[in-house]
DNA sequence: CGTTTTTGACCGGCGC
DNA sequence: GCGCCGGTCAAAAACG
């Protein structure tokens, strides 16, 4: 699939320049989340965080009826795994009708999975460059359809093309990234 | 005709 | 072990 000349999502709001640049954000990557932790709101987010998804952990044990306390071992080793073989990873929660967007680079599909306790399913990319590392995940939230849970994983060994990076016009929009801290990245650019 | 998408098969890890 | 689950492969189809 070729994108349109821009940005398809106007209320995307993230930009490949010095502003924002997700993948310079190796260090917050640390935090992140492992991949059934998203999904929740801002506040609940902060909670969680705040107690190493203690309480999303709560509600995945109940569910699948395991203990508290295996579910936190297991989501603990998940991570740390995870931080020793993939290194970087960044998720975004973007609100958009859009599941695909246009983020300077270039993607081929890869694969599709339906996820456990959510009807939506998950699109795996690998970016097109050969030898370049670099993955995504996009899903739509469980909890909420309206946002879109794109998820970076590893840095790039090259330059993003300016062709598809060239004109970004985006309004003011809520963008979260999963870290320790939950962020807020709204951003409103004018530029065209 | 080269590249990307689609989609079921496959595989490895983990809980039981 | 077995089955579930998430991630990836790969062959064929679709695309431009």
């Amino acid at each position: 699939m070729e994108y349109p000349a821009g940005n398809p999502n106007p209320t995307y709001s993230f930009h490949l320049d010095e502003n924002f640049d997700p993948f310079g954000l190796e260090q917050l990557s640390d935090y992140l989340l492992p991949g059934d932790g998203f999904g929740l709101d801002d506040t609940t987010m902060e909670t969680m965080a705040a107690s190493s998804w203690s309480e999303r952990a709560h509600q995945d044990a109940n569910a699948s009826g395991i203990s508290h306390a295996t579910e936190c071992k297991r989501r603990e080793n998940e991570l740390r795994k995870k931080k020793v073989q993939r290194g970087s990873r960044v998720a975004f929660r973007t609100k958009s009708e859009l599941e695909v967007m246009d983020d300077g680079y270039k993607w081929r599909k890869y694969g599709k999975k339906s996820v456990k306790n959510s009807p939506n399913p998950r699109n795996y990319y690998r970016c097109s460059v050969v030898g370049c590392p670099v993955k995504k995940r996009v899903e739509r939230d469980r909890d909420d359809f309206s946002y879109v849970i794109t998820t970076y994983e590893g840095v790039h060994n090259h330059n993003h093309n300016n062709e598809t990076t060239a004109s970004f016009s985006s309004s003011s929009n809520l963008c979260y990234y999963y870290a320790d801290r939950a962020s807020n990245c709204s951003n409103s650019s004018s530029s065209s």
